[in-house]
DNA sequence: TTATCGTACTACGTCTGTCGTAGTACTTAT
DNA sequence: ATAAGTACTACGACAGACGTAGTACGATAA
């Protein structure tokens, strides 16, 4: 499994990633994240969540409530252009730490 | 440059991959870092110290003095059996956290 | 002689992201 | 009636990274 330092600070890229396709909800990215992966990294609710929030108040996504009328009332988010450069700066970001990662693997 | 939080995870194993070549202490890691990684990757002291604190303490390094008669005693560092195998560990979730992280690359 | 630079740490407190636990609320299937 | 699945929210704890500061020694330059 994946330790949750090996994947921190990539959290955000991997949500970003998902609400830059389509806007989306925690439910639906927790889901999205575990199949894509293959069951290798299933993200945790609280730290979901807790994403969201710290998201939202850096200005990267933007909350709206759904129209759905049966099942509790979801909270989607949708990215913001704040919310693209970011994600376009952690990817550039995941370029360089993987070269300086891989100059210490066996 | 990179961020804390995206290396975190894999600090452990960047500073037991050097042990494992040659018993070495706290400078000379921090400068080996740096120098392998052409300045991309600047290791913080108190990081790097609390790191060898938190290693010795799980056993994967043992700490000996240096014999050196000018400045000041050293701190040496070896690997122990146990982290090998912890570095070895922490390898395979490296390639698994790469094959992760790529799916939400742009 | 005094000061500064480089080496080699140690101590202490703060912060952030992750996580454990628990609870709320609504729907559908058995 | 009950459980399972959906969709969150609240709260507190923890660990690793970091900022700041201080200790200690030697070599070199002014």
């Amino acid at each position: 499994m994946i330790s949750s330092d090996g994947i921190r600070g990539y959290n955000d890229m991997i949500i970003l990633h998902l609400v830059l396709e389509k806007p989306s909800y925690g439910y639906e990215i927790s889901k999205a994240i575990k199949e894509r992966t293959e069951g290798a990294y299933i993200i945790k609710e609280t730290t979901l969540y807790s994403a969201f929030t710290r998201l939202e108040k850096n200005g990267c996504i933007q909350s709206f409530y759904g129209n759905e009328t049966n099942g509790k009332r979801r909270t989607y988010y949708r990215i913001t252009e704040t919310g693209r450069e970011y994600y376009r700066e952690k990817c550039r970001e995941w370029e360089l730490t993987k070269k300086v990662v891989e100059k210490f693997t066996a």
